[in-house]
DNA sequence: GGCAATTGCGTAGTTAGTACACAAAGTTAA
DNA sequence: TTAACTTTGTGTACTAACTACGCAATTGCC
């Protein structure tokens, strides 16, 4: 067996083929009762008029999520925003221009809290129903973070985070209709989040409506953070 | 907007940063009532004695998910095993000799099934329970696919991957346990199993015990895959 | 004022999970 | 051989969560 010091290490490491590395950023919204995706369209002239996702590639040292927050932020102006790791994806062929290795990350948002603050590429939220194929392999990149969104909306209350501050419980169950593709029952659902008792209750009514108008809630926040364990723990 | 042709996107690729590439596998085994892992023991000499994860650059044309299987293949001998993709690592000085990513694949399995044909670097199945600090950022990365795991295992039967052919329910419970870190109900536990109908009864006892024996089973696989929707799908 | 749409509340039945008790089967050792 | 000990195998009562419904009340629109 033969042992390496820290430089033979170093020219080990130099050995070894790379490859380039991306982050692609799928950023979710909701808006007039659907799911919507922060898209652009693409740069690459083989892609032409075809949707690509926010992404570019990493820099030397720079960490993977610190890239996903900066491709973000130099793409749409946006901060503030929570993105999760999801899955690589690396196929050899994946990308025309050689292989690139690509990490997507996933996040969910509420569309009046974030303006777009740059406008390039025509960048926008398209909805996640209508996307047909799209540049590269990024149209399963899509699909397997709305999966992953599908789980997570099951086990945490992470709707909210696409909803505006103040909604009507119509709302929220259109949103989670619209992510799960299900159709659910109204009044078990009301119960469902009323046991949850996570919703404020702000006096206020929907307005403009051509009916009989619902009350407007508030996500308690706060609440939600001191039981987040709940929904972490173990209940075999 | 600039386009580009195939030729300049090649050109462009060729610009951005690349890295090294490696997987490393996180591969659970389970015997005398404790949780495996399948490590060996660090080659780097700043690592001496240290145990480290099964792992390797990712070849040139390599797709991730073969590389994984290679490497398990390359360094255990082992073949017929399931790879999951958890996580990737990325922190830009996780490795001594450089900036590498890696991508952790976890995977479990019996044992009893799975001989280690290839003898090197002390390779062996080390107690979960027991590891303490290892080479690189491995410790972190064994730890995440224990999460993933615990997690996993309350969603799928995914257990009995780990265990002998045929099994008690005492060995089950133990596993679950095991994995879970916490104690169980035996009575509910066995009802819990009982009612998913997936356990085959071999009518055959345990040998050797120093007490009243078990019933032993088996687990039904085929069931299962049939079943497996029902876990997969909507339940809210 | 009557119709259509939708909200808000409620109830009954089923299923899943929790907290227990106790007899039966085997081993060990006086 | 039998009493003490350990562990298996089954059952029951209680609670929480989920499902499938019914129906009156509120608003807009004609």
């Amino acid at each position: 067996m033969k042992k390496n010091s820290v430089k033979a290490v170093h020219s080990l490491v130099d050995t070894y083929p790379k490859v380039p590395l991306t982050v692609d950023c799928v950023i979710f919204g909701f808006e007039e009762s659907k799911l919507k995706v922060l898209l652009i369209k693409s740069d690459l002239s083989i892609y032409q008029g075809k949707l690509s996702l926010l992404g570019d590639f990493v820099k030397n040292n720079e960490d993977l999520d610190d890239a996903a927050y900066r491709i973000l932020k130099e793409r749409t102006g946006m901060t503030n925003v929570f993105l999760d790791q999801v899955k690589v994806f690396g196929k050899p062929d994946r990308h025309p221009g050689g292989r690139v290795i690509t990490i997507a990350y996933c996040s969910l948002l509420n569309i009046q809290h974030h303006a777009l603050n740059i406008h390039e590429n025509e960048l926008d939220w398209y909805d996640y129903e209508s996307l047909e194929d799209m540049a590269f392999d990024h149209k399963q990149i899509v699909d397997e973070c709305h999966s992953w969104l599908q789980k997570r909306i099951q086990e945490h209350p992470l709707g909210f985070n696409l909803l505006p501050d103040k909604f009507s419980l119509r709302e929220l169950q259109n949103l989670y209709e619209a992510i799960l593709g299900v159709s659910l029952d109204r009044r078990n659902f009301r119960k469902k989040f009323a046991s949850m008792d996570l919703l404020i209750d702000t006096n206020e009514m929907e307005q403009d409506v051509s009916h009989r108008p619902g009350k407007l809630y508030q996500f308690n926040f706060t609440k939600y953070e001191k039981k987040k364990r709940k929904w972490i723990g173990i209940d075999f």
